[in-house]
DNA sequence: CGATGACGTTAATGATGACTAACATCCGTG
DNA sequence: CACGGATGTTAGTCATCATTAACGTCATCG
């Protein structure tokens, strides 16, 4: 066991995979896709493999099991949010500049990778233990490159109703899945992140 | 069969039921907490009955199925939704106070019953064909309600741009179970309106 | 060339779970 | 008081599913 975690340990998700064909990838995406269609125990091993060709046990070849896989899916975006997050603060001139920065950032991952994003907040309970306690860290930390930077720029708000605003915006921005083809990405883009600042601008206001 | 869908016909969720005791209630309860935490199928009708302190099979004293137990589920909440809107607009004298109106109905049901609000945007895909239908619909006639009022409010605003903000403004009205605990529901409630309120704002402003 | 390892395949195996059957209990009503 | 209906209970039944076993294939590399 503990043969998959090298993830963990390793470059992350840096290398793809030395292999020509990327079978980890592929399964990662499907599986993906169908988590968020119908909840990570309503999709069964079958299911997975067949969506990308293989048939069933052959997903024990790329994963420790049906949970690891679900772990793997949930540390890295929540690692890649919270590196996008990182690169926001550190790349950008002033608050105003990251918290633009972080709204986009945000925007990319709910538009580009909705399976992601869904399962991201819906499938944390089905975590087993090791990994949970890590991806809750990482959100945790996401949260709080937010907050901090709207602490920031509205020293006078308390620090509660600042992550009570963060979640609530996650809340709007991560929508996206549901409205999908309401609007075009072109056109939704610039919505969310209008929408977005609109909210927390009227949100730091303290009465 | 069919013997459930009585709340269709019937008199919805007037009547408790008769007896005494509402197990039913307790039942569809129950679940919702246990669908919202783990999943439509990551929950046992062992699960649930236990949940109420009976065990397994006593279900189908109260209900079809698990199926079936889902699908009322579904068809309550969309229907109270829906009437809520309703209500929002025939009791409004203005367009700017049946959406203030529109707003407080829905921050209610996302604060009050957060199990029910996530089971409700989470589990349609597992609900089986023909209540399915009736849900979409009844979530469709709920956004157009909000749609047509906004758009009387901002008739130049496209009724595209107004569903996907509509849809916007759920996600972050919705958000209320994950950020559950960061702020008291007392400062939440006009928090949540002031932030839905100026997102909405902020949308309708067509570039 | 021959071994090795990556990647698959098709049968078990063992749990778990939805649903049914057969059998109480209790309560109100004729 | 006897009966019927509502409500439970426990012990199957039958699927489905995650996971493992045992067994190919094929390319690379020594």
């Amino acid at each position: 066991m503990a043969t998959v975690s090298s993830t963990t340990s390793g470059t992350a998700s840096g290398t793809p995979t030395r292999g020509r064909r990327n079978r980890r990838g592929e399964i990662l995406e499907a599986a993906a896709r169908l988590f968020a269609a119908r909840g990570f125990h309503g999709v069964s091993i079958e299911d997975i493999g067949g969506a990308v060709g293989v048939s069933g046990p052959a997903l024990y070849r790329h994963f420790d099991g049906k949970d690891a896989l679900l772990s793997e899916m949930l540390l890295d975006i929540s690692s890649r949010l919270r590196e996008s997050a990182v690169a926001a603060v550190t790349t950008s001139p002033d608050p105003r500049a990251t918290l633009d920065a972080l709204l986009d950032a945000q925007i990319t991952f709910a538009i580009e990778q909705p399976a992601l994003i869904t399962v991201h907040d819906r499938e944390l309970g089905n975590v087993p233990e090791p990994a949970r306690r890590q991806i809750r860290r990482l959100q945790r930390l996401y949260v709080e490159e937010w907050v901090t930077v709207l602490a920031e720029l509205h020293p006078a708000c308390p620090a509660a109703r600042l992550r009570a605003a963060t979640h609530a915006v996650f809340g709007l921005l991560n929508s996206t899945p549901h409205s999908a083809g309401e609007l075009p990405a072109q056109d939704m883009r610039p919505l969310l992140h209008t929408m977005a600042h609109a909210a927390i601008t009227a949100a730091v206001k303290t009465r």
